[in-house]
This record gives structure tokens, C-alpha cells and sequence, in this order.
DNA sequence: CCATTTGACATTGTCGACAATCGGCGACAG
DNA sequence: CTGTCGCCGATTGTCGACAATGTCAAATGG
């Protein structure tokens, strides 16, 4: 027996969910590279369950655009371009600004504590140079900030985006070498947000992913270079 | 022979797709009300294929925000709350905004006369009272200004919205409010656009989707006085 | 009369079988 | 040598079988 928490999972998780949580992972662990192909009679076989499962979960993840399905071809691990990475960090810009538009007016202390201490820790991991360590906390900062909201559709369709953005993102901070720079920014947001000021804080976070957004862009044009 | 259509969508469409499109229109459309159970069989049944490519498109509708599936209890028809609508309504706001100011510099001539074809319908179906006419049109208005901004991810993340608002509870109420004045907020809208003002442009869009979620709001306190 | 149990039925969860299709390799003609 | 055709292994698409689970009403006991 592993525990109540085994019990409760067996309960409500379907196999293809926790195939589907798997897969997913992979893909953001970069384990499964962009592009690769899915082959479900591999996944099936390396996880103990029938194809049907994997199927379905592959079917799930394409509707969440992270695999791509090309009938009797199979399942690819969907690749977004330098375009399409443009376009999200765009749509991304305004749905940060309306977290911190709405969370501004009703943020409690006990919240700008915690995100002061979220900003402290990634300071301290950026001195490290810890990325393994800062990146996580990074992704937990802006969830926290749009689940602050309590505004769930928000948070969801802010949720489904980065999901997509997941592998260009970690890339972008891994190389840039601006992840101590980021955190300044951060720290920026969690003033204005502390000082209950909408527009500010919309700005800061505007702010905040353009300025992701160009570090990205010049990572991409040295890389071109190179 | 049905002709190429058929014949390239055969190539290019699952069976699965296509029951999810078809339970997709079900849902949209009414047939299927919210809350209902959708029994696999039943469906499996009705379009003639097998219970897997039913569970298929099921699987990628719950990924949708269109079912809600419980294990070992079925899939049933997402029901979207009042309080859930007024929230989708302000992410809304963002996405339009945001369309607005991405298209404005950039609006050919061609498309403002397109926009104004567009409403100059909807006054025409207005003045006849027409809905069934002046809903559709309406929608397809929305669409073609996201799709004008060749935003890709914008528009992609419109239309999950606007599919799940589709499953509003009461969504009868949208349609009836004063669609007269909705459609004087249109044609400011696309002035805004053809005199390729972004700030304008997105100040009509936002105003246009709070006048809406205030004509909804209003419909919902008269139905629960009632 | 009410609460509980039990058991039959309906429905979903998972699996493997079989068919359809694709991609590559080699045979073969020019 | 090059291009084409056809076969073969690998992979996916679809289906129904069987097991597991939930539902609901009738039977049972107090």
C-alpha cells in the first residue's frame, strides 16, 4: 500500500490522464525533442498500459497543441517557430497586464509577503547562477500571480500558453545570462502590485515580457549569426 | 463519388475528429444541453463508428473546456456559471483590446470595406428584428478582426474562449439584449480600425465587450427577480 | 414506515485483434 | 545510372470483448 493519496489517485485518475501527465512531461523535460515522433505502441509497452490509453492521451495533447496528429503518420512533439513564439509572448503581454490589473486593487500582505519572498529566493538562487533552481520558482511566481486573481478562466488560458511557450522560455533564460536583470523586473512587479496600483503594475509586468521577449529575440538572432 | 472534397477529407480526417466536430456542433448548437450526460454508445450508435473514436473526441473536448469527464461516471456537457461567464468576459476584454491594436496600423482598405459590408448587414437584419440572421454575423465579425491581425496564437485563444462561452447556461439571454445598440458600438469599432488609431481602436473594442457583459449582467438580474 | 443491503442492469475503462496505410528497399526496365 | 513499380515490415486506425464500476430499485430487517 502506498497511502490514502495512491488510493484517492486510482479513484479519479483515468490511465490515459496519467499517460497524458507523463507524456506531457517528457515534452517539457525535453525529453521527447520538437518534432520527434510518438510511437504508441512504445509508450504503451514502456508504461504497462493498452494502446487505447496512450491514444486518448495523445488526443488530449494535441487539443492542447503540444502534439501534432498527421493521420496513419502518428503523433509529433509539435515544434513552434520563432514566429509563432512572437505571437504568444505577444498575447502573453496583455494577459499578464490584466493579472496585474486586476490583482493590484485586492492584493492582501499576506500575498505581497509571499511574493517578496519568491523575489528574495530567486535572487539568491541567481547569485548562485543556480538555474535549476531559479527556473522552477520563475514558472510558480507568474502562476501565483494570475491564481492571486482568482480569476479562473484567466489563469487557465494563461496556463494552456506557457505550456506551449515551456521549452523556448527555458531556453531564452538559460543562455542569457539576463536572469539577474529578470529578477530585478520582478521585483518591480511586486512593488507596484504591493502599492495597489493598477496601471503600474500592468506596466511593470508589460514591461517585464517584452523585455523576455527581446532577450529571446537576441538569443535568436546570435544564434542565426553563429 | 462524392467528388475530391470528400475524397481529401477521407485522407485527411480521422473518424475521431470528425465525432468530435459533430459533438462539437451538438453542444454549440443546443442539441445537447448543458449538464447532460453523453453516453458513449448512444453517440457510437448514432454516427455509425466504434466506441473508441467516441472516447477519442471526448477525451479532446474535456481538453476544450466542452465536457467534463468523470471517471467511471461518463462525459456530460460543461455547464459555464454566471460567475464563470463574467470572468471569461473579462479576459475577453483583453484579447479585444489587444486585436485592436494589433490591426489598426496595419488595416488594408479592402478589409475596412469588408468590416462595413459586415455591419451594414447586421443593420439591415437589426431593423427586422432578424437574430438568427444577426447572431452568426455578429460572430463571424468578432472572427475576421482577430483573423485580419494574422496573430495566430491570438486567434486560436479567442476561439477556445468563444467556444466555451457557447456552453453559457443561459446563453439565450445573450443573444436577446439590444443588439441595435451592439451594433452602433460595430461600427465605431471599425472607424476606429479604417482611421488606424491602436488606442481608439482598442478603447471601442473594450468598450464594446463591457457594454455586452453589462447588457448580460443586467439580463441576469431580471431573470432572477422573475 | 424508514434505513440498509443486495443484486441486476447500464455504462465506462482497458485491452488486444485485425484491417488499412505508410515508408523504404530492392528488382527491373529504359 | 535513374526512375518506377511492387512487395514487406512497421505503425496507426478502428472495432468489439471483457472487466470494473456506478446506479437504482427491490428485498430485507428493524
Amino acid at each position: 500500500m502506498d497511502g490514502p493519496a495512491a488510493i484517492r489517485l486510482v479513484r479519479t485518475a483515468s490511465l490515459s490522464s496519467l499517460v497524458e501527465a507523463e507524456v506531457m512531461r517528457m515534452i517539457l523535460a525535453g525529453e521527447l525533442t520538437a518534432g520527434e515522433q510518438i510511437k504508441e505502441a512504445a509508450v504503451a509497452g514502456r508504461l504497462g498500459v493498452g494502446r487505447s490509453s496512450v491514444r486518448e492521451a495523445l488526443r488530449a495533447l494535441e487539443e492542447a497543441d503540444l502534439v501534432r496528429i498527421e493521420k496513419n503518420r502518428g503523433a509529433f512533439v509539435r515544434e513552434v517557430s520563432d514566429a509563432e513564439a512572437a505571437e504568444m509572448y505577444q498575447v502573453r503581454e496583455a494577459l499578464e497586464a490584466l493579472a496585474g490589473e486586476i490583482l493590484a486593487p485586492k492584493i492582501t500582505a499576506e500575498q505581497t509577503a509571499e511574493l517578496f519572498q519568491m523575489v528574495d529566493d530567486m535572487d539568491r538562487h541567481a547569485a548562485l547562477s543556480d538555474f535549476e533552481a531559479y527556473f522552477p520558482l520563475n514558472l510558480r511566481f507568474h502562476e501565483r500571480i494570475f491564481a492571486m486573481t482568482e480569476n479562473g478562466a484567466l489563469a487557465s488560458i494563461y496556463r494552456v500558453l506557457t505550456n506551449r511557450l515551456h521549452t523556448l522560455r527555458r531556453k531564452g533564460l538559460l543562455q542569457g545570462g539576463g536572469f539577474a536583470v529578470s529578477n530585478h523586473e520582478h521585483r518591480a512587479i511586486v512593488e507596484a502590485l504591493a502599492a495597489r496600483d493598477p496601471a503600474s503594475a500592468s506596466k511593470a509586468l508589460k514591461t517585464h515580457v517584452r523585455a523576455g521577449r527581446s532577450r529571446f529575440a537576441n538569443l535568436l538572432s546570435e544564434a542565426d549569426a553563429a
